[in-house]
DNA sequence: ACAGAACGTTCTGTTTACGGAACGAAATGG
DNA sequence: CCATTTCGTTCCGTAAACAGAACGTTCTGT
C-alpha cells in the first residue's frame, strides 16, 4: 500500500540519518527486528503504538514519519511560491506566516487585500523589490520591508532567487 | 493504554464537532462500526490505514488526532514566553521563528548569541521595547524592530502584554 | 583463514485489529 | 401506539501485526 511505503521510507531515512542499524533501532525501541524490517519495506500498516515507540527512540516527533501536512497550504503564483508555516486567529486579526521564494525574472502583482491588511517581509537571501505597486522598496539579506496590502502590491527578485519570511495580518 | 485513549477522545471530539453520528462516520470512512466504537473508547491501537481513513472522512489532517507536537519547543524566561513555530537550516544559516509574548512589568535580558546573529520582531499587539541593551527601540502594533543579537539585548513590554513574531537567524 | 558477532530478511506462533453481524435501547413516523 | 429506523456496544471469524527465533550473509578481529 502506498501510505505504508511512504512511512517506511521516511522511517528508514530517519534511522540512517542517525547512523543506526536496523537491529540497533529495534533494540532501542523494543520493536521486533522483523517488524521493523517489514515496516521499512512498506509491507505493514503500523500500529500507532509501534510507530510511537520507533519515533520516540529516534527522538523525532510522530509527525516526522507521516507525510507532509496537507493542511500546510502552498500557493504558487507567477513569481512567488509560498508555503503557509503558521496561522493564528485572535479577536482582532488573523496572522499568517509564509515561507516564500521569489523567482528572478518575473514580477508578481497582487491585488488589494481586505482593508487594514499589512504585510511584512524579512529577507533571508537575495534582494527583493516589494511593496506598494506605486512605490516598491528594495530589501537585501537580513533586511525588512513593510507595506500596506490593502492596495495593489508587487513582489520581485532583483538579484538571485529570494528566500524570505512573509507575514500577512488582516482584520478578523 | 494512554496513547490510544488520547487519540480516541480527539477522534470523538472531531466527529462531534461535525455533528456526525458514530455510524455515519463509519459509513463515510469505510471503517467498521465496532472498530470505531472501540477506537473512541481507547480500547484499540489503531492502524495507520484506519486512522487515515477516518481523518480523511473528517476532512482533517492526520496530525489532528495525534497529540500536540512535542517538537514545538517552548522557552520561558523572566518576561518572555516563546514557542518555536518553525526552524529552517540552509547552507548559510539557521532561521528560527518564534511566536512570543512579552509580559508587562519585567525586563528580560539576553546574552550575546553567536557572532552574526540577527533578530527581527514584528509586533502584533502591545508596545515592545527591544533591541541592543545599550539602545533599545520601541515598536507598536504592526511595527517592526531589528537588531544585532550577537551583543546583549533586552525585551520588555511598554504597554500591555506584547504578542509578536520573533525571527532569529544565525550562521550555521 | 577462521571464529564469532552483527547485519537484514524470512519464518512461526500468538495476539489483536479488522469488517460485519447481532443486540438492546432510543428516536422517528405513520 | 406499534413498526421501523438509527443509534452505540458487544460478539465473531478472519486477516494481519506483533515479538522472537532461525537463517544466510557480511563485517571484524585475532
Amino acid at each position: 500500500m502506498e501510505l505504508a511505503q511512504q512511512v517506511g521510507s521516511r522511517l528508514r531515512e530517519l534511522r540512517l540519518e542517525r547512523n543506526l542499524s536496523l537491529s540497533a533501532l529495534a533494540r532501542l525501541s523494543g520493536v521486533g527486528k522483523g517488524t521493523l524490517s517489514e515496516l521499512e519495506a512498506g509491507r505493514r500498516n503500523a500500529t500507532l503504538e509501534t510507530l510511537y515507540a520507533l519515533t520516540t527512540a529516534l527522538d523525532s516527533p510522530l509527525t516526522a514519519v507521516l507525510g507532509p501536512d496537507p493542511a500546510r497550504a502552498t500557493l504558487s503564483g507567477r513569481a512567488v511560491d509560498a508555503v503557509l508555516v503558521e496561522r493564528y486567529e485572535d479577536p482582532a486579526a488573523v496572522t499568517e506566516i509564509y515561507r516564500i521564494r521569489i523567482r528572478t525574472g518575473a514580477v508578481q502583482e497582487s491585488d488589494a487585500h481586505p482593508p487594514g491588511t499589512q504585510e511584512h517581509l524579512i529577507v533571508l537571501s537575495g534582494t527583493a523589490r516589494v511593496g506598494a505597486a506605486s512605490a516598491p522598496v528594495e530589501a537585501g539579506p537580513g533586511e525588512h520591508a513593510h507595506w500596506p496590502a490593502d492596495i495593489p502590491h508587487v513582489y520581485a527578485a532583483v538579484s538571485g532567487d529570494v528566500e524570505a519570511i512573509l507575514t500577512v495580518r488582516y482584520p478578523a
